[in-house]
DNA sequence: TTAATATTGTGTCGCTGTGACACATTTGTA
DNA sequence: TACAAATGTGTCACAGCGACACAATATTAA
């Protein structure tokens, strides 16, 4: 006996990675779900994620980027850790922790790849109550939900559901999509000026009525939070 | 062969659970450490926490709080997850994750069982830079620390950090030591009014000048995020 | 060619909440 | 009795958002 530590004296709990995907497509705010091959739950929607491979897996951040890129085939344009999710009761094979997290992409990163294939859909937040979503997936994605709607008030995280190049018609309606409630063009317009977080590009772009002035996120910034939310 | 999961087919990576449970005291921000008792980093000071017990813990909430106690004898006030903490190379003994929670309580809570023991310890938060701390803690506990202070900016949180019953003036004092930076009394005054997440208390108290009127927190009513950041 | 419509972009006023600061009030102390 | 120290109140300025009018520019229909 040494007084080294014994790394069998307790059980580990089953641990796993998650992530909720978000975009905005059809004016509609979306999830990725992925239809379950596996017992238990098996044949419902559920989040992508699965374990940690702890021989290739550098942090768990990788692991979340690898489940969401067998699915979706590219790296979400932003990824954050929300919250773990830990029970006694959560998994049918006993005590278990998710670590979830948080992320955004545009559609079209995705859409040509996703429609290929039929276990994996994007599907609409406001339709997640009426489905049989598994474990305890729906209360994981109201909170994401939740915690989206909270950045969009002071933060620009909502660009991350655009391509590259983006309008500011196309940030406010992706905004009042999130939050769901109308916001004042002028006060974007203020906050996208004062952020120092974009650049605009020269070629203008046509959209119904007068030419629009296109940005994109400057390379190497980090999010600007504001010091207030939007209200309205 | 079946179609169930096989449980083995990964292996689990180390999972333990650690708090940063600050205080104010002497006017100053501090954690509680512990001095390891055990390998890895034996002898060096690092964050309250140990692994899950999956037979009587039913979250890993729970399993915070049990560690917690165990060091403090009280429960604190204040609990949330900060986040999680993972990598290949942050614990000698292979892939681990840490769930950190962060939490807050009134010095007075515990002080005194404190003293009597010699390897759990407030440290101040300015002198962790200056001492061996085990495993990534020193990074934990800087993000912990830059979270409570952002929170302190829009929320009442820093309240957590005082007894039952408080003045103005000691949480003026306690969110003043938080941020570091002085704030008008004024402006807290109007959040304390407008937060309706405090009732006054009839018996007014000494303080070195006019006799200062009594506060606490109104129980069953959650925290109040204000629209607004305090700056100066 | 002209008018109607749609969307973008700008100018400005009001509102709210914070910062700043003066001043009054109340207690302890020299 | 005067002064110091802290609490509590009143008020003005400022910043940023909401609201809204209006100008500018492109498309479409008469």
């Amino acid at each position: 006996m040494t007084n080294t530590y014994d790394i069998n004296e307790f059980k580990n709990p089953l641990f796993t990675v998650d992530s909720v995907l978000f975009t905005v497509k059809d004016d509609a705010l979306k999830v990725l779900m992925v239809k379950r091959a596996n017992e238990p739950f098996i044949g419902s929607w559920g989040l992508p994620g699965g374990f940690v491979d702890i021989d290739s897996d550098t942090t768990t951040d990788v692991t979340a980027l690898r489940k969401l890129e067998e699915k979706t085939s590219v790296a979400p344009q932003y990824l954050e850790q929300l919250q773990a999710f830990s029970g006694i009761d959560r998994d049918p094979r006993g005590f278990s922790v998710t670590l979830v997290y948080f992320a955004l992409i545009a559609a079209q990163e995705v859409s040509s790849h996703i429609e290929t294939i039929d276990d994996v859909q994007w599907i609409d937040i406001d339709k997640i109550d009426s489905l049989s979503i598994a474990f305890d997936h729906k209360i994981i994605i109201e909170q994401a939900k939740e915690r989206l709607q909270q950045k969009a008030l002071y933060s620009m995280v909502p660009v991350y559901c655009l391509p590259e190049y983006f309008t500011v018609g196309q940030l406010k309606s992706v905004i009042e999509t999130i939050i769901g409630k109308t916001i004042q063009r002028k006060s974007l317009i203020r906050r996208i000026e004062s952020a120092d977080m974009f650049e605009t590009i020269d070629e203008k772009v046509k959209s119904g009525g007068r030419l629009a002035q296109q940005y994109k996120v400057k390379s190497g910034v980090d999010i600007v939070n504001f010091e207030r939310n939007l209200s309205s």
